[in-house]
DNA sequence: ACAGTGAAAGTCATCAGATGACTTTCCGGG
DNA sequence: CCCGGAAAGTCATCTGATGACTTTCACTGT
């Protein structure tokens, strides 16, 4: 075994079996080198690997910490490289998404309250009313972010929006069709909150699993180029 | 921003433009530390990382290679930290498990041919005749994946051996009661694999929905400690 | 002409040492 | 009691050197 992968299983064993628990200061760099028996060089790359999946986040100055191991927290590491995914393979996480996108809006169906229904058509009406397509994309984020919230599943929550990051990267809406599309997803929104409001979760999985097919023959259809954007980071 | 991160972010950008492919050779180290205007170790720790989320693969002696990038390549990375994971997240993964595993069998049900069920029912036959719980674990394993194979979504199949690898840990089948799960787990999947053979996907959706919210309930009401394995590595 | 062999080049893997940057702690002065 | 600054602790980065592994290619013997 390599000395990295040598650091990089000791340390997740250390993590595994409890001996360092979520939110915990793991040992200096030193220290672990010596008990790993690995440089710094080597040590330092598996503590790389485990921070960019989600495991522990090291500090300048600080120490490095163990993260709270939520399922948010390792799931959205994949935010990191879902990006990266070629459009062909996109579409096959399209159809996870609709599944989920599914049950999410039938389970916030059961436990809407009128506040969420209040907040959700406050955000299909500024949707509406803005014309900016950047402002509409993080609208809609939004809005979906909401649903999955009352879902009441947060790792749910998040794996959607990981999904949904990675789709709002083709920004359909500023396409020439974009107006038009706009409007077809605007109709899609408030048969949505509507069937929350209603309590009526077949109606609501029903139209969000529409809704995320809808967007899905769009992409196929277009195919538009990834937009180069600096947000993030 | 850091050196670290102005590496990672050179190299997924890189990645993400096409400037480097899918199985491509990516430059050596030393014109990408000249290029990305970082030392070697910083270099080095970036690919560790881009490699741990399944984007790129060093092969010692003979370059750095990005991945196929297919969604499956990505969501693989998961396994690495899916099993540190405290029982308590656990069980909100179970809620996505239960979802998908509803739709592949739908979807299996659907698509099924004679081939399929033949395979199914052979699985379901050997795991009756043994007594060996890892033997059974495993072929319990290759029953779903047979299923979501077939289901036809490849990035799905690897999402949920995913989630299935990480609940195997817990071997609920090495129990006291043990023996009586294991009769009522068969019996499940003889309903399930019945349903498929009649291409029947709504009773596939509920027995494969079913028998996951059974195995939910066994680890909620037993909470086992997680078993010290040294599978894989 | 061909197959096998071995050297050489190319590349990643690892270690060691030194320096810088940042955070936290703690002590002394006001 | 508050506050500022020094000091210790820790991670971040760079440089240089050596080792290990793979691939390529020229050479040799048949």
């Amino acid at each position: 075994m390599s000395a990295v992968e040598k650091a990089f299983h000791g340390l997740r064993h250390m993590i595994g079996t409890g001996r360092l628990g979520p939110g915990e200061r793991i040992p200096p760099e030193g220290e672990l080198c010596e008990e790993l028996g690995v440089s710094r060089g080597s040590l330092r790359e598996a503590v790389r690997m485990l921070a960019a999946l989600g495991v522990i986040e090291p500090r300048h100055g600080s120490g490095t910490y163990v993260s709270q191991l939520r399922p948010q927290d390792v799931i959205g590491s994949l935010s990191l490289t879902l990006e990266l995914l070629p459009l062909s393979g996109l579409l096959e996480v399209y159809e996870i998404r609709r599944v989920l996108e599914a049950h999410v809006a039938a389970q916030a169906a059961a436990r809407s309250t009128p506040e969420t229904v209040d907040t959700l058509f406050s955000l299909i009406e500024d949707m509406e009313a803005t014309t900016d397509p950047a402002k509409a994309s993080e609208l809609d984020h939004r809005f979906h972010a909401e649903i999955a919230r009352v879902g009441g599943n947060p790792t749910l929550a998040t794996l959607l929006a990981v999904f949904r990051a990675r789709s709002r990267k083709y920004q359909v809406f500023t396409l020439p069709e974009g107006p038009e599309l706009r409007r077809k997803s605007d109709d899609d929104h408030r048969v949505l909150a509507t069937a929350i409001a209603d309590h009526d979760p077949v109606a609501a999985a029903g139209a969000a699993q529409a809704h995320v097919a809808q967007t899905e023959r769009w992409l196929r259809a277009f195919m538009p180029p990834v937009e180069e954007t600096g947000d993030a980071d």
